[in-house]
DNA sequence: ATATATATGTTGCAAATGCAACATTTTGAG
DNA sequence: CTCAAAATGTTGCATTTGCAACATATATAT
Protein backbone atom coordinates (compact mmCIF):
# COMPACT_ATOMS: atom_id res chain seq x y z
CA UNK A 1 0.00 0.00 0.00
CA UNK A 2 1.34 3.53 -1.12
CA UNK A 3 0.96 5.96 1.31
CA UNK A 4 3.48 8.49 0.14
CA UNK A 5 0.85 10.54 -1.80
CA UNK A 6 -2.35 10.56 0.92
CA UNK A 7 -1.69 13.96 2.00
CA UNK A 8 -3.26 12.44 5.56
CA UNK A 9 -0.01 10.81 6.42
CA UNK A 10 2.24 13.49 5.84
CA UNK A 11 4.95 13.28 8.00
CA UNK A 12 4.24 9.62 9.20
CA UNK A 13 6.60 6.79 7.16
CA UNK A 14 4.86 3.87 4.94
CA UNK A 15 5.96 2.12 7.87
CA UNK A 16 4.57 3.98 10.59
CA UNK A 17 1.79 4.20 8.85
CA UNK A 18 1.19 0.68 8.20
CA UNK A 19 1.77 0.02 11.94
CA UNK A 20 -0.96 1.98 12.50
CA UNK A 21 -3.00 0.64 10.67
CA UNK A 22 -4.49 -1.67 13.48
CA UNK A 23 -4.74 0.84 15.77
CA UNK A 24 -7.21 2.56 13.37
CA UNK A 25 -9.13 -0.75 12.77
CA UNK A 26 -8.39 0.50 9.16
CA UNK A 27 -10.29 -1.69 6.34
CA UNK A 28 -9.66 -1.51 2.55
CA UNK A 29 -12.24 -2.08 -0.15
CA UNK A 30 -12.57 -2.07 -3.72
CA UNK A 31 -15.32 -0.70 -5.15
CA UNK A 32 -16.54 -1.21 -9.44
CA UNK A 33 -17.38 2.23 -10.97
CA UNK A 34 -20.82 3.30 -10.16
CA UNK A 35 -21.48 1.29 -6.93
CA UNK A 36 -22.07 2.08 -3.61
CA UNK A 37 -18.74 3.11 -1.45
CA UNK A 38 -20.73 4.13 1.74
CA UNK A 39 -24.15 5.80 3.02
CA UNK A 40 -24.52 8.17 5.37
CA UNK A 41 -27.55 8.56 5.49
CA UNK A 42 -28.03 7.60 9.41
CA UNK A 43 -25.03 9.29 9.61
CA UNK A 44 -21.68 7.34 10.34
CA UNK A 45 -19.08 7.04 12.50
CA UNK A 46 -16.20 5.72 9.40
CA UNK A 47 -13.93 8.23 8.03
CA UNK A 48 -13.12 7.25 4.30
CA UNK A 49 -9.80 7.94 2.55
CA UNK A 50 -10.10 7.25 -1.62
CA UNK A 51 -6.72 5.64 -1.79
CA UNK A 52 -6.99 5.72 -5.59
CA UNK A 53 -9.72 6.40 -8.28
CA UNK A 54 -12.63 9.16 -8.43
CA UNK A 55 -16.03 8.89 -6.04
CA UNK A 56 -18.77 11.67 -5.65
CA UNK A 57 -20.97 12.29 -2.88
CA UNK A 58 -24.53 12.69 -3.36
CA UNK A 59 -27.39 13.94 -1.53
CA UNK A 60 -31.23 13.13 -2.00
CA UNK A 61 -33.96 14.95 -0.37
CA UNK A 62 -37.10 13.91 0.43
CA UNK A 63 -37.91 15.28 -3.24
CA UNK A 64 -35.48 13.22 -4.76
CA UNK A 65 -33.41 16.13 -5.90
CA UNK A 66 -30.02 14.94 -6.48
CA UNK A 67 -26.99 17.09 -5.77
CA UNK A 68 -23.17 16.46 -6.40
CA UNK A 69 -21.73 17.60 -3.03
CA UNK A 70 -18.73 17.59 -3.67
CA UNK A 71 -15.64 15.77 -5.80
CA UNK A 72 -13.21 12.94 -4.74
CA UNK A 73 -9.73 11.94 -5.78
CA UNK A 74 -6.78 10.06 -4.44
CA UNK A 75 -5.98 11.33 -1.04
CA UNK A 76 -9.21 13.16 -0.20
CA UNK A 77 -10.90 12.22 2.78
CA UNK A 78 -14.88 12.20 3.22
CA UNK A 79 -17.21 11.30 6.00
CA UNK A 80 -14.71 13.40 8.47
CA UNK A 81 -17.70 16.21 9.03
CA UNK A 82 -20.76 13.67 8.76
CA UNK A 83 -19.64 11.71 11.02
CA UNK A 84 -20.19 14.75 13.49
CA UNK A 85 -23.01 16.27 12.17
CA UNK A 86 -26.00 14.69 9.65
CA UNK A 87 -29.02 16.61 10.87
CA UNK A 88 -31.52 16.47 8.16
CA UNK A 89 -32.46 12.78 7.46
CA UNK A 90 -31.50 13.71 3.97
CA UNK A 91 -29.68 10.79 2.17
CA UNK A 92 -25.93 10.98 1.65
CA UNK A 93 -24.22 8.66 -0.19
CA UNK A 94 -20.81 8.03 -1.83
CA UNK A 95 -20.82 6.50 -5.27
CA UNK A 96 -17.55 5.47 -7.12
CA UNK A 97 -16.68 7.60 -10.71
CA UNK A 98 -14.39 4.98 -11.62
CA UNK A 99 -12.57 1.66 -9.95
CA UNK A 100 -11.22 2.80 -7.02
CA UNK A 101 -10.13 1.54 -3.44
CA UNK A 102 -10.91 3.43 -0.59
CA UNK A 103 -9.91 2.70 2.71
CA UNK A 104 -12.13 2.78 6.08
CA UNK A 105 -11.00 4.13 9.48
CA UNK A 106 -13.60 4.47 12.64
CA UNK A 107 -13.25 8.49 13.46
CA UNK A 108 -12.95 7.31 17.59
CA UNK A 109 -9.73 5.59 15.98
CA UNK A 110 -8.65 9.31 15.36
CA UNK A 111 -9.57 11.38 18.32
CA UNK A 112 -8.61 8.78 20.50
CA UNK A 113 -5.24 7.81 21.66
CA UNK A 114 -2.97 4.71 21.36
CA UNK A 115 -0.21 3.33 23.50
CA UNK A 116 2.04 2.30 20.19
CA UNK A 117 2.51 5.16 17.91
CA UNK A 118 1.34 8.61 19.83
CA UNK A 119 3.24 11.38 18.34
CA UNK A 120 2.00 9.93 15.18
CA UNK A 121 -1.50 9.82 16.37
CA UNK A 122 -0.74 13.73 16.83
CA UNK A 123 0.38 14.27 13.25
CA UNK A 124 -2.43 12.60 11.94
CA UNK A 125 -4.91 14.46 13.97
CA UNK A 126 -2.79 17.52 12.89
CA UNK A 127 -3.18 16.53 8.68
CA UNK A 128 -6.59 15.82 9.49
CA UNK A 129 -7.45 19.50 10.97
CA UNK A 130 -5.38 20.47 7.67
CA UNK A 131 -7.46 18.68 5.46
CA UNK A 132 -10.48 19.72 6.47
CA UNK A 133 -9.04 23.48 6.68
CA UNK A 134 -8.14 23.00 2.86
CA UNK A 135 -11.81 21.95 2.69
CA UNK A 136 -13.35 25.12 4.56
CA UNK A 137 -11.12 27.15 2.27
CA UNK A 138 -12.46 25.96 -0.94
CA UNK A 139 -16.20 26.24 0.54
CA UNK A 140 -15.65 29.87 1.50
CA UNK A 141 -14.06 31.09 -1.52
CA UNK A 142 -17.07 28.96 -3.69
CA UNK A 143 -19.54 31.04 -1.72
CA UNK A 144 -17.27 34.61 -2.88
CA UNK A 145 -17.39 33.48 -6.20
CA UNK A 146 -21.48 32.93 -5.88
CA UNK A 147 -22.02 36.10 -3.90
CA UNK A 148 -21.03 38.26 -7.09
CA UNK A 149 -23.52 39.28 -8.49
CA UNK A 150 -23.09 39.01 -12.35
CA UNK A 151 -21.49 36.18 -14.24
CA UNK A 152 -19.08 38.14 -15.26
CA UNK A 153 -18.03 38.91 -12.29
CA UNK A 154 -17.88 35.38 -11.07
CA UNK A 155 -15.79 34.88 -13.56
CA UNK A 156 -13.77 37.22 -13.31
CA UNK A 157 -13.55 36.78 -9.56
CA UNK A 158 -12.55 33.15 -9.92
CA UNK A 159 -9.71 33.40 -13.04
CA UNK A 160 -8.24 35.94 -10.68
CA UNK A 161 -8.12 32.98 -7.81
CA UNK A 162 -6.74 30.70 -10.86
CA UNK A 163 -4.19 33.23 -12.27
CA UNK A 164 -2.85 34.18 -8.57
CA UNK A 165 -1.96 30.51 -8.38
CA UNK A 166 -0.99 30.03 -11.96
CA UNK A 167 0.28 33.04 -13.09
CA UNK A 168 -2.21 34.96 -15.81
CA UNK A 169 -2.09 31.91 -18.23
CA UNK A 170 -3.93 29.06 -17.20
CA UNK A 171 -5.99 25.91 -18.16
CA UNK A 172 -9.30 25.58 -16.59
CA UNK A 173 -9.02 23.11 -14.02
CA UNK A 174 -12.64 21.38 -15.51
CA UNK A 175 -14.63 21.61 -18.54
CA UNK A 176 -16.69 24.52 -19.79
CA UNK A 177 -19.55 23.08 -18.76
CA UNK A 178 -18.60 21.69 -15.19
CA UNK A 179 -17.62 25.66 -14.83
CA UNK A 180 -20.92 26.58 -15.39
CA UNK A 181 -22.15 24.26 -12.64
CA UNK A 182 -19.40 25.31 -10.30
CA UNK A 183 -20.63 29.12 -10.66
CA UNK A 184 -23.84 28.32 -10.96
CA UNK A 185 -25.18 29.96 -14.10
CA UNK A 186 -26.66 28.54 -17.25
CA UNK A 187 -24.00 26.86 -19.58
CA UNK A 188 -25.59 28.87 -22.49
CA UNK A 189 -25.60 32.31 -21.00
CA UNK A 190 -22.25 32.10 -19.74
CA UNK A 191 -20.56 30.73 -23.06
CA UNK A 192 -22.21 34.29 -24.12
CA UNK A 193 -20.63 36.29 -21.04
CA UNK A 194 -17.35 34.85 -22.48
CA UNK A 195 -17.42 35.94 -25.64
CA UNK A 196 -18.60 39.19 -24.56
CA UNK A 197 -15.60 39.47 -21.93
CA UNK A 198 -13.33 38.32 -24.68
CA UNK A 199 -14.74 41.19 -27.28
CA UNK A 200 -14.08 43.62 -24.20
CA UNK A 201 -10.83 42.37 -24.06
CA UNK A 202 -10.57 41.35 -20.53
CA UNK A 203 -9.41 37.92 -21.52
CA UNK A 204 -8.29 35.69 -24.53
CA UNK A 205 -9.60 32.27 -24.39
CA UNK A 206 -9.38 29.62 -26.56
CA UNK A 207 -10.43 26.01 -25.65
CA UNK A 208 -9.89 25.61 -21.89
CA UNK A 209 -6.43 27.68 -22.40
CA UNK A 210 -7.29 31.53 -20.72
CA UNK A 211 -5.02 34.47 -20.70
CA UNK A 212 -6.18 37.34 -17.73
CA UNK A 213 -5.58 40.47 -19.61
CA UNK A 214 -6.56 43.17 -16.71
CA UNK A 215 -6.49 42.28 -13.16
CA UNK A 216 -8.74 42.07 -10.94
CA UNK B 1 -14.28 31.78 34.27
CA UNK B 2 -17.44 30.08 33.50
CA UNK B 3 -16.65 27.11 30.90
CA UNK B 4 -20.47 25.54 30.69
CA UNK B 5 -21.61 27.77 27.57
CA UNK B 6 -18.12 27.12 25.79
CA UNK B 7 -18.78 24.24 23.26
CA UNK B 8 -15.14 23.51 22.77
CA UNK B 9 -15.32 22.44 26.57
CA UNK B 10 -18.19 20.03 26.28
CA UNK B 11 -18.30 17.26 28.40
CA UNK B 12 -15.25 18.70 30.34
CA UNK B 13 -15.97 19.45 33.48
CA UNK B 14 -15.47 23.27 34.71
CA UNK B 15 -12.40 22.30 36.95
CA UNK B 16 -10.90 20.15 34.76
CA UNK B 17 -10.95 22.52 32.09
CA UNK B 18 -9.30 25.02 34.80
CA UNK B 19 -6.67 22.40 35.26
CA UNK B 20 -6.20 21.71 31.21
CA UNK B 21 -5.09 25.91 30.72
CA UNK B 22 -1.59 25.23 31.61
CA UNK B 23 -1.38 22.49 29.43
CA UNK B 24 -2.79 24.82 26.75
CA UNK B 25 -0.64 27.88 27.52
CA UNK B 26 -3.85 29.35 27.55
CA UNK B 27 -4.07 33.48 27.90
CA UNK B 28 -6.81 35.88 28.30
CA UNK B 29 -7.44 39.08 27.48
CA UNK B 30 -10.38 41.74 26.89
CA UNK B 31 -10.84 44.38 23.75
CA UNK B 32 -12.77 47.39 23.53
CA UNK B 33 -15.43 47.24 21.00
CA UNK B 34 -13.33 48.26 17.23
CA UNK B 35 -9.95 46.94 18.43
CA UNK B 36 -8.39 44.91 16.26
CA UNK B 37 -8.25 40.98 18.53
CA UNK B 38 -5.98 39.13 16.14
CA UNK B 39 -3.95 39.66 12.91
CA UNK B 40 -3.99 36.15 10.79
CA UNK B 41 -2.15 37.63 8.20
CA UNK B 42 1.15 36.16 8.17
CA UNK B 43 -0.83 32.97 9.06
CA UNK B 44 -1.22 32.10 12.89
CA UNK B 45 -1.04 29.19 15.23
CA UNK B 46 -3.09 30.48 17.55
CA UNK B 47 -7.01 29.73 18.08
CA UNK B 48 -9.24 32.06 19.58
CA UNK B 49 -12.59 31.34 21.56
CA UNK B 50 -14.73 33.95 22.59
CA UNK B 51 -15.65 33.78 25.41
CA UNK B 52 -18.31 36.63 25.48
CA UNK B 53 -18.76 39.80 23.28
CA UNK B 54 -19.13 39.70 19.53
CA UNK B 55 -16.44 40.08 16.68
CA UNK B 56 -15.70 39.60 12.94
CA UNK B 57 -13.68 38.19 10.71
CA UNK B 58 -12.61 40.97 8.13
CA UNK B 59 -10.40 39.88 4.95
CA UNK B 60 -8.56 43.23 2.89
CA UNK B 61 -6.85 41.77 -0.53
CA UNK B 62 -4.32 43.59 -2.20
CA UNK B 63 -7.01 46.30 -3.94
CA UNK B 64 -8.52 47.20 -0.50
CA UNK B 65 -11.29 45.06 -0.87
CA UNK B 66 -12.85 44.52 2.22
CA UNK B 67 -15.33 41.51 2.62
CA UNK B 68 -16.92 40.05 6.27
CA UNK B 69 -15.88 36.61 6.46
CA UNK B 70 -17.71 34.94 9.39
CA UNK B 71 -19.59 36.88 12.54
CA UNK B 72 -18.32 35.31 15.97
CA UNK B 73 -20.08 35.12 19.24
CA UNK B 74 -20.07 33.54 22.26
CA UNK B 75 -18.62 30.06 22.64
CA UNK B 76 -17.16 30.50 18.61
CA UNK B 77 -13.62 29.18 17.87
CA UNK B 78 -11.80 31.24 15.22
CA UNK B 79 -8.17 30.35 13.58
CA UNK B 80 -9.09 27.19 13.56
CA UNK B 81 -9.31 27.12 9.80
CA UNK B 82 -6.26 30.38 8.95
CA UNK B 83 -3.84 28.21 11.32
CA UNK B 84 -3.73 25.62 8.31
CA UNK B 85 -3.77 27.16 5.81
CA UNK B 86 -3.60 30.68 4.87
CA UNK B 87 -1.97 30.61 1.04
CA UNK B 88 -3.24 33.58 -0.39
CA UNK B 89 -1.26 36.99 1.42
CA UNK B 90 -4.60 38.49 2.06
CA UNK B 91 -4.56 40.16 5.47
CA UNK B 92 -7.37 38.53 7.45
CA UNK B 93 -8.01 40.41 10.83
CA UNK B 94 -10.72 39.90 13.41
CA UNK B 95 -12.22 42.84 15.13
CA UNK B 96 -13.78 43.41 18.30
CA UNK B 97 -17.29 44.64 17.45
CA UNK B 98 -18.51 44.97 21.38
CA UNK B 99 -16.19 44.69 24.09
CA UNK B 100 -15.38 41.06 24.59
CA UNK B 101 -13.24 38.58 26.02
CA UNK B 102 -11.29 36.34 24.17
CA UNK B 103 -9.04 33.11 25.29
CA UNK B 104 -5.91 32.22 22.86
CA UNK B 105 -4.19 28.82 22.72
CA UNK B 106 -1.69 27.77 20.84
CA UNK B 107 -3.19 25.28 17.86
CA UNK B 108 -0.23 23.25 19.17
CA UNK B 109 -1.49 22.41 21.98
CA UNK B 110 -4.64 20.79 20.75
CA UNK B 111 -3.15 18.53 18.64
CA UNK B 112 -0.28 17.71 21.02
CA UNK B 113 -1.23 15.32 24.05
CA UNK B 114 -0.06 15.94 27.58
CA UNK B 115 0.37 13.83 29.85
CA UNK B 116 -2.60 14.89 32.43
CA UNK B 117 -5.45 14.83 31.40
CA UNK B 118 -5.41 12.94 28.27
CA UNK B 119 -8.98 11.66 28.10
CA UNK B 120 -9.96 15.77 27.82
CA UNK B 121 -7.31 15.87 25.23
CA UNK B 122 -8.97 13.73 23.02
CA UNK B 123 -12.71 14.79 24.04
CA UNK B 124 -11.18 18.43 23.16
CA UNK B 125 -10.34 17.28 20.02
CA UNK B 126 -13.38 15.79 19.64
CA UNK B 127 -15.17 18.89 20.13
CA UNK B 128 -13.01 21.03 17.86
CA UNK B 129 -13.59 18.43 14.85
CA UNK B 130 -17.30 19.03 15.60
CA UNK B 131 -17.50 22.76 15.90
CA UNK B 132 -15.74 23.07 12.33
CA UNK B 133 -17.70 20.29 11.01
CA UNK B 134 -20.51 22.78 12.03
CA UNK B 135 -18.87 25.73 10.25
CA UNK B 136 -18.63 23.72 7.44
CA UNK B 137 -22.10 22.41 7.25
CA UNK B 138 -23.48 25.67 7.21
CA UNK B 139 -21.01 26.75 4.46
CA UNK B 140 -22.16 23.92 2.51
CA UNK B 141 -25.72 24.54 3.19
CA UNK B 142 -25.22 28.40 1.96
CA UNK B 143 -23.92 26.90 -1.22
CA UNK B 144 -27.02 24.59 -1.63
CA UNK B 145 -29.20 28.26 -1.26
CA UNK B 146 -26.87 30.11 -3.74
CA UNK B 147 -27.10 27.83 -6.10
CA UNK B 148 -30.64 28.10 -6.68
CA UNK B 149 -31.31 30.15 -9.23
CA UNK B 150 -34.48 32.42 -8.58
CA UNK B 151 -34.37 34.52 -5.18
CA UNK B 152 -37.80 32.51 -4.72
CA UNK B 153 -36.29 29.06 -4.62
CA UNK B 154 -33.55 30.64 -2.92
CA UNK B 155 -36.16 31.92 0.08
CA UNK B 156 -38.14 28.61 0.05
CA UNK B 157 -34.81 26.65 0.87
CA UNK B 158 -33.82 28.39 3.10
CA UNK B 159 -37.17 28.51 4.73
CA UNK B 160 -37.09 24.84 4.40
CA UNK B 161 -34.05 24.58 6.75
CA UNK B 162 -35.62 26.81 9.22
CA UNK B 163 -38.82 24.82 9.30
CA UNK B 164 -36.97 21.36 9.72
CA UNK B 165 -35.42 22.50 12.80
CA UNK B 166 -38.14 24.95 14.43
CA UNK B 167 -41.64 24.04 12.53
CA UNK B 168 -43.81 25.69 9.80
CA UNK B 169 -43.41 28.26 12.04
CA UNK B 170 -40.24 30.53 12.82
CA UNK B 171 -38.75 33.75 13.53
CA UNK B 172 -35.92 34.58 10.78
CA UNK B 173 -32.96 34.17 12.71
CA UNK B 174 -31.64 37.69 11.55
CA UNK B 175 -33.08 41.13 10.16
CA UNK B 176 -34.73 40.76 6.32
CA UNK B 177 -31.71 43.14 5.30
CA UNK B 178 -29.06 40.35 6.58
CA UNK B 179 -31.28 38.05 5.08
CA UNK B 180 -31.00 39.73 1.55
CA UNK B 181 -27.11 39.83 2.47
CA UNK B 182 -27.47 35.84 3.33
CA UNK B 183 -28.88 34.96 0.01
CA UNK B 184 -27.34 37.29 -2.01
CA UNK B 185 -29.99 38.99 -3.58
CA UNK B 186 -31.34 42.83 -3.31
CA UNK B 187 -32.92 43.55 -0.84
CA UNK B 188 -35.40 45.37 -2.50
CA UNK B 189 -35.89 43.21 -5.38
CA UNK B 190 -36.43 39.99 -2.15
CA UNK B 191 -38.88 42.23 -0.41
CA UNK B 192 -41.01 42.36 -3.71
CA UNK B 193 -40.68 38.75 -3.91
CA UNK B 194 -41.43 37.53 -0.56
CA UNK B 195 -44.86 39.77 -1.74
CA UNK B 196 -45.41 37.73 -4.52
CA UNK B 197 -44.68 34.52 -2.44
CA UNK B 198 -47.50 35.52 0.22
CA UNK B 199 -49.97 36.68 -3.00
CA UNK B 200 -49.15 33.34 -3.95
CA UNK B 201 -49.76 31.45 -0.73
CA UNK B 202 -46.52 29.66 -0.34
CA UNK B 203 -46.06 31.73 2.99
CA UNK B 204 -47.48 34.09 5.35
CA UNK B 205 -45.35 36.79 6.94
CA UNK B 206 -45.24 39.50 9.85
CA UNK B 207 -42.22 41.04 10.83
CA UNK B 208 -39.73 38.71 11.24
CA UNK B 209 -42.01 35.49 11.75
CA UNK B 210 -42.25 33.59 8.87
CA UNK B 211 -45.32 30.71 8.10
CA UNK B 212 -44.71 28.16 5.83
CA UNK B 213 -47.62 27.30 3.93
CA UNK B 214 -46.34 24.82 1.50
CA UNK B 215 -43.85 21.94 1.97
CA UNK B 216 -40.39 22.36 0.24
C1' DA C 1 -13.50 2.66 -37.73
C1' DT C 2 -17.94 3.85 -36.45
C1' DA C 3 -21.41 5.20 -33.74
C1' DT C 4 -23.12 7.30 -29.61
C1' DA C 5 -22.81 10.31 -25.93
C1' DT C 6 -20.97 14.46 -24.27
C1' DA C 7 -19.18 18.98 -24.74
C1' DT C 8 -19.30 23.29 -27.03
C1' DG C 9 -21.03 27.53 -29.48
C1' DT C 10 -24.95 30.60 -30.95
C1' DT C 11 -29.36 33.18 -30.78
C1' DG C 12 -34.19 35.01 -29.80
C1' DC C 13 -37.19 35.81 -26.27
C1' DA C 14 -39.52 36.04 -21.88
C1' DA C 15 -38.76 36.31 -17.10
C1' DA C 16 -36.11 37.60 -13.15
C1' DT C 17 -33.20 40.77 -11.10
C1' DG C 18 -30.41 44.75 -9.83
C1' DC C 19 -30.64 49.53 -9.28
C1' DA C 20 -32.33 53.96 -8.06
C1' DA C 21 -35.33 56.77 -5.79
C1' DC C 22 -38.59 57.15 -2.83
C1' DA C 23 -41.89 57.02 1.79
C1' DT C 24 -42.48 55.03 6.23
C1' DT C 25 -41.36 52.54 10.43
C1' DT C 26 -38.44 50.84 13.98
C1' DT C 27 -34.41 50.93 16.78
C1' DG C 28 -30.97 52.76 19.61
C1' DA C 29 -28.26 56.34 21.80
C1' DG C 30 -28.05 60.34 24.67
C1' DC D 1 -38.39 61.78 25.39
C1' DT D 2 -36.04 63.16 21.09
C1' DC D 3 -33.56 62.66 17.24
C1' DA D 4 -30.71 60.27 14.04
C1' DA D 5 -29.60 56.04 11.97
C1' DA D 6 -30.96 51.80 10.37
C1' DA D 7 -34.47 48.82 8.65
C1' DT D 8 -38.42 48.13 5.88
C1' DG D 9 -41.73 48.52 1.94
C1' DT D 10 -42.83 49.95 -2.88
C1' DT D 11 -42.27 50.86 -7.87
C1' DG D 12 -40.48 51.83 -12.77
C1' DC D 13 -37.01 50.65 -15.77
C1' DA D 14 -32.88 48.80 -17.99
C1' DT D 15 -30.04 44.91 -17.83
C1' DT D 16 -28.93 40.27 -17.12
C1' DT D 17 -30.18 35.81 -17.16
C1' DG D 18 -32.34 31.36 -17.90
C1' DC D 19 -34.44 28.64 -21.23
C1' DA D 20 -35.21 26.41 -25.52
C1' DA D 21 -33.77 25.00 -29.75
C1' DC D 22 -30.43 24.56 -32.60
C1' DA D 23 -25.58 23.16 -35.21
C1' DT D 24 -21.04 21.44 -34.68
C1' DA D 25 -17.09 19.34 -32.50
C1' DT D 26 -14.95 16.13 -29.48
C1' DA D 27 -14.49 12.08 -26.71
C1' DT D 28 -15.45 7.22 -25.65
C1' DA D 29 -16.80 2.71 -26.25
C1' DT D 30 -17.28 -1.40 -29.06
Amino acid sequence: MDFSKIDLFEGISGEDAERMMSCFGASFRKFRAGSEVCDYSGSGDDVGIMMSGDAVMIRTDEDGEIAVMELFSEGDIFGEVLAFSNDAGDSVKVVAESDCEVMFIKYAAITKRCERACEHHSRLVSNMFGLIAKKTLSLSRRIEILSKKTTREKLMYYFGILAKNYGSEFDLPMSVTRLAAYICADRSAMTRELSRMQADGLIEMEKRRVRLKKAV
